[in-house]
DNA sequence: TATGAATGAGCGTTCATTCAT
DNA sequence: GATGAATGAACGCTCATTCAT
């Protein structure tokens, strides 16, 4: 199954999207989708088992995706404070322009589906993080607290982050993006 | 004439609460939140007008008692450091032991509930905080960046502070706690 | 039952017709009705039995009051065009005057209400009438069709004229009303 | 794919018909109707998008019909009086054969319903008959009043003979046919 | 008598999913 | 493979009526 109509499929993917972002999971109506991508609701069966796995299916891509971004932004030559920042400036720049992706991603956590992600996926995504995290630790860069700790006060800040600028409460300059930077970099340096 | 029950007024709260924590608004079934506190489904609409205002109901309330207990928290006699790390810490505590509420009042920002809540509810809440960084930022002890900023950075430390603790990631000790705080003080000191 | 307070007793009347012409009898929802003449629903069931009895008590009550005033209305000294004229015209303008009793009394005919009413009370109604038309036959004035069909044209043409009136498609003149009745006498004349 | 079963749709405009004729557009519930034609409450959904919608589309069906037939039913050749007379008779025998419409269309006028129908299909059913009395004014036939008195008339002694039919109070033969359009007629004959 | 509390039986509607061609 | 037809299981809500004080 699901090997038809590329286009189709990537509309489906799409529109899903959108309309999680926008209302949730529990917004999602197939028929609704269906109607949208120009499908009857039947092939729409044909294309994802069920709502499920519709919304399974498109999880699991964006985290596969998510964590293969994370390893190609890692520059390894870069001294660690600049490194960080890069990583940590990314997923800023990032999150604002996949803004349904990641709201996506978002809910998806706090749903039901997430604990029916296999394992595989879920451990996946954070495993690049917490090397970095360690290397900082390492050069004495860092305090020296928990690594869940560390990631938790650097997510926390990039969401607020992110935030400020969807809801036009900051502007995304880089002077703004600097300071935001340096705040993290306070809090979590030793 | 028969009398009212008190207890499944309080039931019926509890369990939305509950309910709302769990599985979102979303989850809450009025024949199930019946079922639940042991009264038909009529007399449920006998005490609420229909879901809406239920939940708003919920939520004024929550409010309502939330900005309370900001403005009774704050002891002014305090240096400023020790009086924002007082506030900061009774909310991280009363977050982790209130977290069904606190559930609640997150996800009712993100739900169109909130749009319909009266603007004198939704004014209240942050004036107290607003207050408390202004006079950090009088003093000179804060950085001197919009108060947007700041408070996001010390609400986003405090629920991955909170998080981390719920989900036994680390304990709730009083060196913890000097620690988390520690961290959000040197981002946002001056 | 049904001793007490005078006022409300009329006053549930009252607000019964009114609600009725509007919207029907599936208009009428007793908690609405209870409200609407400061009354506890409860109470209202002391009043009235069950909506059904609510209904059918006015219904009674109208029928007999309509069925004095025919006998009331007419003057036996006048010549016989003159009497029904009198007649004919006080029912018109009884039915202006009194439109929601007789928009009650007109969709109870059609309701399921109507065959529960008692027969004495149903027969009562067109005694009179009939009297008056077998006057008319007797003296050679109307056609000598059967009693139904002259009751029926002089009732149907009674009710148009009504209508015309009241939605303002025509004025409430002597000339007008001259003009009606001469339309149905020269129907129903021999 | 699987065929549309025509019979049902009909089915649905017949039972729909005969429960608003018997217990006005309130007795017609959804669930009863689907039953009744054999079909699932949710399929009867994807006939009609609600309630509403079954009642207006069977609504403007009817009022369609009907002035189609009254276009056909004029036969221009003949003298006034009994084209006038074809014409009412006519519409008298198709009230008689078609109650059930004719006792839905009676209820649409009073309903809620009525006023959400489009213009364009109100306006079209009375071009026909005001043409047909205007000609017999113009002829010196018809009592020089307003149309909508003449049209009063005409339609209110129709009922009434339709109504005598239908209680079995008249026999419908040619004779009392005759008999009820002299009536009208010398009502309105100038 | 008066009334607030409570309820069962229903109703219109939605929606993910399956059937049959 | 594609699709229109069909459906069961809910869900939010209403309302006449009864209970218990």
């Amino acid at each position: 199954m699901r090997v038809k109509d590329e286009t189709k499929q990537l509309a489906i993917v799409e529109n899903t999207l959108c309309v999680v972002s926008e209302k949730g999971f529990a917004g999602v109506k197939m028929a609704d989708l269906a109607k949208r991508v120009g499908l009857s609701v039947s092939t729409l069966y044909v294309y994802y088992k069920n709502k499920e796995d519709l919304i399974m299916s498109i999880a699991v891509d964006l985290i596969e995706r998510e964590s293969q971004r994370s390893e190609q932004e890692i520059v390894e030559a870069l001294p660690f404070k600049l490194k960080l920042k890069t990583v940590w400036l990314f997923w800023v720049n990032f999150s604002i322009n996949h803004r349904k992706e990641m709201s996506f991603l978002e809910q998806l956590k706090k749903s039901p589906y997430y604990g029916k992600l296999p394992n595989s996926v879920k451990e996946r995504k954070s495993k690049l993080s917490t090397a970095l995290i360690d290397q900082g630790k390492k050069e004495g860069l860092l305090k020296n607290v928990d690594n869940d700790i560390l990631m938790a006060i650097l997510i926390a800040v990039m969401g607020e982050t992110v935030k400020l600028i969807i809801h036009d409460k900051m502007e995304l300059s880089q002077n703004n993006m600097d300071l935001m930077f340096s705040m993290v970099w306070d809090a979590i340096k030793s």
